[in-house]
DNA sequence: CCGACGTCCTGCTAGC
DNA sequence: TGCTAGCAGGACGTCG
């Protein structure tokens, strides 16, 4: 499931091995993905050069010298890599750029839940991300975030998981920041203290600055741009531990959902507040 | 307006 | 052994 970390790692490798090489060629998969890729914007990308590369929560934009920008989003099976001429082509392949030294950069998506997106323009990126995204999880703006928390009736996981009101945490780092700070994820946000929300705040940014130096989790699909796996998954504290002992008190860690997702949390260092 | 929930998609796996 | 129901979840649409 790539998250700001993995979706970190992508882009710091891809950088290397993409900026200031020409893309030669496109070809893309006949299925569709979650957004659709409009025919003429192969025309538009075939002979520019991607000036950089730069991640905004979960999404990917490549800064081309035409001005554009080529928007990806990995969804949840999303892969996103460079590779040497002469690679195999693997199944649910759906974008092939050719680069002017020979690789490929591709897209691939088992589960088509990503997309790839071709935006004329910088200005235009903002509508492209849907509803306003939120803050970078690095310094998060203590006050806002802290009356974002204690203004809603919605439990912290439903919370973490907005985009808007933080960009690029999902299941997995939500559940692993919410063990962190020792609060339950059906805890209501309205039920929190100032400290409760200080004690998550600085729990999300250690959690995931941890996971970027881990090169993020691989649970199953998720691999980074030059196609390694990431480590973090081996520092899990909670998710996808059911039934394992709490590395604080030795507690069988549960599993219950809530906003819809599965949410794991050790009973005892995590009490409900409300 | 806000919050909860269903939908998309494929592959793996638990359970019979 | 072989089959199938259920689950995985990011973003977004819909419903109450």
């Amino acid at each position: 499931m790539p998250e700001l970390p993995e979706v970190e790692t992508v882009v710091r490798d891809l950088r290397p091995l993409i900026v200031g090489r020409c893309i030669v060629s496109v070809r893309v998969g006949s299925k569709k993905l979650r957004k659709p890729w409009e025919q003429e914007w192969a025309d538009c990308v075939v002979g520019t050069t991607p000036l950089a590369i730069r991640r905004r929560g979960k999404w990917i934009l490549v800064d081309l010298d035409s001005g554009a920008i080529l928007l990806v989003h990995l969804g949840m099976t999303g892969q996103f890599t460079a590779v040497p001429a002469g690679e195999p082509a693997p199944d649910h392949l759906h974008f092939t750029f050719a680069l002017n030294d020979g690789s490929e950069l591709r897209y691939r998506d088992t589960r088509r839940f990503g997309s790839v997106q071709w935006i004329a323009s910088d200005a235009l990126v903002q509508d492209a991300f849907g509803e306003r995204l939120g803050p970078e999880p690095f310094d998060i703006p203590a006050k806002p975030f802290a009356e974002a928390l204690r203004s809603s009736r919605r439990n912290l996981k439903a919370l973490l998981l907005d985009q808007s009101l933080l960009a690029g945490v999902g299941n997995i780092y939500a559940d692993e920041s919410l063990f962190r700070s020792g609060l339950h994820p059906q805890t209501l946000g309205s039920s929190l203290k100032p400290k409760d929300c200080d004690r998550l705040r600085l729990a999300i940014e250690e959690v995931i600055a941890k996971a970027i130096d881990g090169r993020g989790s691989t649970i199953r699909d998720y691999i980074g741009g030059s196609g390694l796996r990431g480590g973090y998954q081996d520092e899990f504290t909670v998710y996808g531990r059911t039934g394992e002992a709490c590395v604080n008190c030795g507690t069988a860690i549960e599993m219950i959902r809530v906003a819809g997702r599965a949410s794991h949390f050790c009973p005892k260092c995590q009490k409900r507040k409300n």
